[in-house]
DNA sequence: TTGCTATACCTCGCATTCCGAGGCATTGTC
DNA sequence: GACAATGCCTCGGAATGCGAGGTATAGCAA
């Protein structure tokens, strides 16, 4: 199964600050990462990854600098700042409170409602 | 908590889906009751739903026909067309999907993955 | 040397989404 | 007659995902 791009959309980015929230890292691992944790489910490119990057970035829920790899070539490398973690930890608490809702809107039957 | 636009970005229309499922409605209902069942977590207009219906019925995954309502007043109503069920169904698997990745990352230490 | 692939960065433009603001008409109430 | 509630709708802006493309270097093979 293809996950649709709309199904993706908004949780992209929750999902980029948690895997840095592992530990430091760069574009280009991480759209592989992304693509691996996602088994297939998904594909991202980094026409996607890069401008989010940027713009966490920007906002200062990144930090990033440039370091040479084991490689040789040149890496930004990104990490979460004190602001990252806590909208990482923002992030959090608003996908479990949308899981809720979903789940009580797609189950409806789990517990009828009666109020509805 | 006010969940951000972000979050629910492309979940409304499984939402909405899935409260279509339960029996046909008409827009201004749908608005109220996507609201009721949010528990003030988000809340959605009118400006929101209506382009949706119009494409979902376009495509063909809605069926609209008007009615003149208990109030007197003339109302459109929409119901899941076959195709309709079959999209919820799609919808409802992306949802666990993305719900199993979003897990997996979000709370990496549940089952340490040696791979990464 | 010359190419090719993988790594690693980036931008541009299209399609799509959410949503606030507004417009229109009708019903019922004060 | 004024007003709120019901009920439909559109428009434009901001933001997102992403395919397609561009640049450069390291390493390997022909």
């Amino acid at each position: 199964m293809k996950l649709s791009r709309k199904t993706l959309e908004g949780s992209l980015e929750t999902l980029l600050l948690a895997l840095l929230e592992e530990g430091p890292s760069y574009g280009y691992e991480i759209v592989q990462n992304l693509n691996a944790r996602a088994h297939g489910l998904f594909t991202t490119g980094e026409g996607t990854i890069y401008p989010i990057l940027h713009r966490l970035e920007k906002q200062g829920v990144l930090a990033a600098h440039w370091r040479v790899g084991e490689t040789g070539r040149k890496r930004k490398y990104y990490r979460l700042s004190p602001k990252g973690k806590r909208e990482l930890s923002t992030q959090r608490g608003e996908w479990n409170a949308l899981q809720q809702v979903m789940e009580a809107c797609l189950n409806p039957n789990a517990f009828k409602n009666p109020s509805l």
